[in-house]
DNA sequence: GTCTATAGTCGGATAGAC
DNA sequence: GTCTATCCGACTATAGAC
C-alpha cells in the first residue's frame, strides 16, 4: 500500500498536459475506452485474472497506452473502483437523500421500513438493469470477499456509506440505537443477500433455479423476498 | 479443461506404488502436509494468488514433490475441494440425514422449521467454529462466485445436495413444492446468507460491526438472525 | 499521444541425480 | 520418494522512435 498522499507520486494518473484548456482533448476519449474495456475485463474475472494485454487489445490501444494514462495495472483498477462507485452514487443517490432526510425529520417506523425498502429496491433494480452492472456487481463482490487494491475504496465510498444508512433505517424501525451490533448485523445480512445473488449469481442462480436471465420476473421475485426479510426484522 | 475421465489421465493423482500394502506408507504423511499448507493457502488467497513455491514452502517439501504426489496445481486445488467436501458432509451428516428422514416421514411444518433450524445450526456452528474451517468457507465461497478448478465439484457435492435439501424443507414448511422458483429462491437466500458472514468476514464483518472474532456471543447473534430470516419464510 | 521492441521478473513444470 | 538445477512461457513495465 504505498498509496501516498491524496493523488499518486510522479506522473500519470492523469496525463500531464500544456496549454489551454479546451474542454475536449484527444486523449479523452482512448481514455474513456481504456476504462470501459477494464471495466468488463476486471468485473468479468478479477485482478489477477486479467492481464494488461487483454484489456488493451478489448480497448483496441497499445500496450503503453495503459501506463501512460493509469501508471500501472492497479492504477487502471482503482479508477474501475471509483468509476462503479460513481455510477452506482447517481443511481441510488435520490433515494439515499430521501431516507437520510426522513431519518433527520425523525420519521416514525414505518416510514423509515418504506424507504428500506424503497433504497433497497431500487439497488436490485440498478443490479438488475443493465448488463454492465452485473460486471460492477461481480467486481464490488469479489473486492469485498476477497480484498485488492481497490478495497478500500468501495468500502469507505460505498459499503460503509451504505451500510450506516440501512443500520440507521433498522435502528429506526426497531426502536433501537444504529450502534448496537444486533443493528449492524441485520444491516449487513440484508446487504449481503443483494449482493450475492449478483456476484455468485452466473453459475449458482441460474443453475439452481433454473432461469437464464434477471429479467422483469425474476426481479420482482428477489424484491419480494428481499421486503419479507425487511419484514422479519421489526 | 483438459478434465477427461474420472480419474486424471496419466500418472499421479495418487503416486503408483509397488508391493504389498502395510497400512502405512512413507508418502502418506508427506502427502498430508502438502494438502494442509494447499488448503490453508488456498483459503485464504484463492487459486491464482497462490504460488505452488508457497505451498512447497509451508509443506516443508521441495517443489517437485507437488507434482510428484497431486500432477499439478490444478489436481493439488482439487484434492482440496474434495478434502473440505469430505469435512463439511462429516460435520453436518447427522442433522441432515435426519431432516431427510423427516420429510420423507412425511412430517408437518413445524417439524421441518425445526430441522431447517438445526441444519442451518450446524452449519453456522461448524463455519465459526474453528480457525480451519474459517479458511475453508472462503475456499468455498470464492470458488462458488469465481468458478475455478474445483467449482463442479463444490456445486455438486455441497451446494445442491445443500440447496436441495433446504428447498424440501421449505417446501414442506409453506405447503408448497420444492420444484417452484419462488421455493429455491428462498433457499438460496438463506445458505447465501450464511456463507456471505464467513467469506467476506474477516474485512467486512469485523470492521463494520467492531468484533474482533467470531465467538460464543457473536455467533448466537447470527444464529439468531437467521432464525428471524426462517421464521419471515412461513 | 501512440506505437514497436525489449528488458526484467516470476511462476509452473520437468530432467535426472540420489 | 525426495531433492537440485533448469527450462520455458507469460506477464508487467520501460525505453525510445515516430
Amino acid at each position: 500500500m504505498v498509496q501516498g498522499g491524496g493523488k499518486a507520486a510522479g506522473r500519470a494518473e492523469k496525463p500531464a498536459r500544456s496549454g489551454v484548456q479546451t474542454g475536449y482533448r484527444k486523449g479523452d476519449e482512448t481514455r474513456g475506452r481504456i476504462l470501459g474495456a477494464a471495466l468488463e475485463a476486471f468485473g468479468d474475472a478479477g485482478f489477477r485474472a486479467v492481464t494488461t494485454r487483454q484489456i488493451a487489445q478489448r480497448a483496441g490501444v497499445s500496450l503503453p497506452a495503459l501506463q501512460y494514462y493509469f501508471g500501472d495495472k492497479e492504477g487502471l483498477y482503482r479508477a474501475c473502483a471509483e468509476a462503479i462507485v460513481e455510477r452506482i452514487g447517481q443511481a441510488t443517490a435520490d433515494v439515499a437523500a430521501a431516507a437520510v432526510a426522513a431519518l433527520r425529520a425523525n420519521c416514525g417506523r414505518e416510514t423509515a421500513r418504506e424507504h428500506l425498502r424503497l433504497v433497497l429496491g431500487s439497488l436490485a433494480a440498478f443490479l438488475a438493469g443493465s448488463g454492465q452492472a452485473e460486471r460492477w456487481a461481480q467486481f464490488v463482490a469479489g473486492e469485498l470477499q476477497d480484498p485488492g487494491p481497490a478495497f478500500e475504496i468501495l468500502y469507505a465510498r460505498l459499503w460503509r456509506p451504505g451500510a450506516e444508512l440501512t443500520a440507521g433505517l433498522i435502528a429506526r424501525m426497531t426502536g433501537r440505537d444504529a450502534s448496537e451490533p444486533a443493528v449492524r448485523l441485520k444491516a449487513q445480512l440484508l446487504i449481503s443477500t443483494l449482493l450475492a445473488f449478483q456476484s455468485g449469481r452466473k453459475q449458482i442462480t441460474l443453475r439452481t433455479l433454473g432461469w437464464s436471465k434477471i429479467g422483469e420476473e425474476e426481479l420482482a421475485m428477489i424484491i419480494a423476498a428481499l421486503n419479507a426479510q425487511i419484514d422479519a426484522i421489526a
